[in-house]
RNA sequence: GCGUUCAUAGCUCAGUUGGAUAGAGCAACAGCCUUCUAAGCUGUGGGUCGCAGGUUCGAAUCCUGCUGGACGCACCA
């Protein structure tokens, strides 16, 4: 919120608190003010309709009237933030001193640079983010993508916002798929030098085969089943302490030997892997937990490249293996007290809201989804005490979480039932009211060409190609005078001013840019109908417009400073305080403002400056916007906006060639939206490029 | 069948949580580069906000019903 919002509010508060008898707190009186759909009707308004709820009888134009009068009376309190007040049927309108506002907000970001639009909760929280957790042994494909991005972008938000974030990324590490993929690497012939290639893409494939295969054969499915059996055990082996021992190590820190404290801890297996000794790993328990051991690192290494190439960064990383260990315990727990029950020779836990039956075992004793999700959720309780934590997980999930938070509400509503295990009960009854799911739609109709599931950095390449193509172009521009090389003009500035390295990275950053926003410009719950001509085009709503928009910002900044060949003079590139306080016509002692504005109401792009500037101001209220509904959207439409009205600006108003009077105040303001502009970018995990 | 969720321009989507004249981008058509990067800008056309009721000063937004789509529903994750 910027002051002269927050001048008006405590303006109108004295006048409802009189007619409503009652108080009103600032953010209950921040309700009241509106923003007019069209500037032209003002800069804030009145509706009187709500001014009724506040004690006000009769008709709203009535209402309206009062409190116009009430404003022209005592305009003297606004008079610095405001130059009109105009009543338009039931909505009083508020007209901003326009010149002091385009300079109090230019002046505001380019002091806050960077931290323009962070804000400081009344109390952080301590918020667990978890995110992308992509299956081992299964390539990272496109689905994955919708939850890397979404959740990567609400961890910058929430950080942004003052939060303490801890981003984790939960891998799918366990459970019968397992014992698919075992079976299938020991039951079919491996080509190894493809698998050294890329391993993960060989994994999935026999993950394919024998799915099929499984359809019309029962065997695999139970000896699959086995091996996940016997894998859960040796795990457990391995690990032989118990699950009170290890809620009192996590929930103290204490040293604590023998089980992972992160899924980077997990064995590393056995890295050759070779048609000699490929039977002897096959043939024994111990030798398939090494396989699967094996799995995982090699998907973990693919991982960690692909995070890298997106800019994703992870706190740490966890694995359903470290859950599935204790999940035995947990269930035993659950049985005693009375929250599970056997059914049909497997055990479930009864919820009264949800008619689908909770599985929390299996008939075979083993561990199930929801059931390591139960564990985790408790560990991460002991570990980290979080206030908050989000799954970013697609919709199709909705039920399983239901049933997860169901199930901790009843650990809470019941929790004397868990008096006789008070280490679990510790940290199992406060979890409920803390977890959050974010879902997000699917994506429809990815294919291939040959029909089948896309990978994500074949995605990439596919966008970076065509970004390479058009970078290729504007290499070589055609024009009447024949053909020129370097852009369009003759400028020395922008002849060759890419090295190859740099077009390729360029490149790059452009297609994860296109890849990134296209999944983020969104409402989440919305399915994305997946189109490569939507995705590949880089004109309007688009990731590299806005990467665009930043290189035309930065070019046209370094040519006003550089100045040019028609006998302009260069402006100097200085900011400081009082340089910025000038350009803002803002006194820092004193009244807040004089009547000396860098921007003229007279000059002919006021009014596009405004709006632009307006724009700027309200950067904070949809981060804001964004955290509470966790809605990283928000942002993007936010600055397609913001872009959008930039680039009319530009393209309207020619800069090059005024004076430097003119030219200072506006290059402030180009300053500002850049500002703006990267730290949007920056909360989407997009990336900013210099030139392009 | 039960549950969740969605339906706004030809297509893809916004719509300030119930307020002023429902907005963008693609696509179509007509324009704008020897002067700040045309991945841009200007203009034109395009709407029974799925349908029918209800709630009230006021509904794309809230409630009910219907139609249509997506997803989920016992040992996968």
């Amino acid at each position: 919120m910027d002051i002269f919002k927050e001048n008006l509010i405590s303006f109108i508060i004295p006048f409802i608190k009189e007619k409503n008898k009652r108080d009103i707190d600032p953010q209950e009186a921040e309700k009241l003010i509106k923003t007019p759909p069209d500037s032209s009707y003002g800069d804030y308004s009145v509706a009187s309709y709500y001014l009724t709820k506040y004690g006000f009888k009769g008709k709203a134009e009535d209402a309206a009237s009062e409190l116009l009068n009430y404003a022209q009376a005592n305009f003297e309190q606004i008079k610095d933030f405001f130059s009109k007040i105009e009543i338009k049927g039931p909505y009083v309108n508020f007209f901003v001193h326009k010149e002091k506002f385009i300079g109090v907000i230019v002046k505001n970001v380019l002091k806050d640079n960077g931290n323009y639009g962070r804000g400081l909760p009344r109390k952080p929280e301590k918020v667990i983010i978890d995110f992308s957790s992509p299956n081992i042994a299964k390539p990272f494909g496109v689905g994955h993508l919708r939850s890397t991005v979404i959740g990567m972008s609400l961890a910058n938000i929430y950080e942004f916002c003052g939060h303490n974030v801890l981003k984790i990324n939960y891998l799918g590490d366990f459970g019968t798929q397992f014992g698919k993929v075992i079976t299938a690497f020991c039951r079919y012939n491996i080509d190894f030098s493809e698998f050294e290639k890329d391993p993960v893409k060989v994994l999935y494939n026999l993950y394919v085969t024998i799915h099929k295969e499984a359809e019309g054969n029962e065997d695999i499915e139970r000896d699959a089943r086995d091996i996940f059996k016997k894998l859960e055990e040796s795990l457990i082996k391995k690990n032989p302490s118990g699950l009170e021992d290890y809620l009192n190590f996590l929930g103290t820190r204490a040293g604590f030997p023998g089980v992972f404290t992160s899924a980077l801890d997990y064995g590393r297996g056995q890295l050759n892997i070779n048609p000699e000794n490929k039977s002897s790993f096959c043939d024994s328990d111990e030798g398939q937990f090494i396989l699967w051991e094996t799995f995982r690192n090699l998907s973990i290494e693919e991982f960690k490249r692909i995070y890298e190439l997106m800019g994703i960064r992870f706190d740490d990383y966890e694995g359903e293996a470290e859950s599935g260990i204790f999940s035995g315990e947990m269930v035993k727990i659950l049985l005693e007290s009375g929250f599970a029950a056997e059914s049909e020779g497997a055990i479930i836990v009864p919820l009264k809201d949800i008619k689908t039956p909770a599985l929390i075992a299996k008939s075979d004793g083993t561990s199930l989804y929801l059931s390591r999700d139960i564990v985790t959720a408790v560990l991460r309780m002991a570990k980290y005490n979080y206030d908050k934590m989000i799954y970013v997980v697609g919709s199709e999930q909705s039920l399983h979480f239901n049933q997860l938070f169901n199930i901790f509400d009843l650990l809470r509503d019941s929790k004397d039932k868990l008096n006789n295990n008070p280490f679990f009960q510790k940290y199992a009854s406060s979890v409920s009211g803390r977890l959050v799911h974010v879902k997000f739609g699917r994506i429809i109709g990815m294919s291939t060409r040959k029909g089948n599931l896309v990978f994500l950095e074949d995605y990439i390449d596919e966008a970076s190609k065509r970004a390479a193509e058009k970078l290729k172009e504007r290499d070589v521009v055609s024009n009447s005078a024949g053909t020129v090389t370097g852009f369009s003009g003759n400028d020395e500035n922008k002849k060759d001013i890419f090295t190859l390295d740099e077009k390729e990275s360029t490149a790059l950053k452009i297609g994860i840019g296109a890849v990134i926003f296209n999944d983020l410009k969104t409402r989440r719950n919305t399915d994305v109908n997946f189109n490569w001509d939507n995705v590949l085009s880089f004109e309007g709503q688009t990731g590299p417009y806005l990467q665009y928009t930043v290189s035309r910002i930065n070019s046209l900044i370094a040519r006003l400073i550089k100045g040019n060949d028609n006998g302009v003079s260069p402006v100097e590139n200085r900011v400081n305080d009082a340089e910025l306080n000038a350009a803002a016509g803002i006194k820092e002692t004193g009244t807040p403002f004089d009547n000396t504005a860098a921007v003229s109401e007279r000059d002919n792009d006021f009014n596009e400056i405004y709006l632009i500037v307006k724009q700027i101001s309200v950067f904070k209220d949809n981060i804001e916007a964004a955290l509470n509904l966790n809605e990283p959207s928000i942002i993007s439409s936010y600055i397609l906006e913001l872009a959008s009205l930039f680039n009319k600006y530009y393209q309207n108003y020619r800069l090059i060639g005024r004076d430097y009077e003119y030219i200072k105040p506006r290059l402030y303001l180009l300053r500002a939206i850049k500002i703006v502009l990267i730290n949007a970018l920056k909360l989407l995990c997009m990336p900013v490029l210099e030139r392009m």
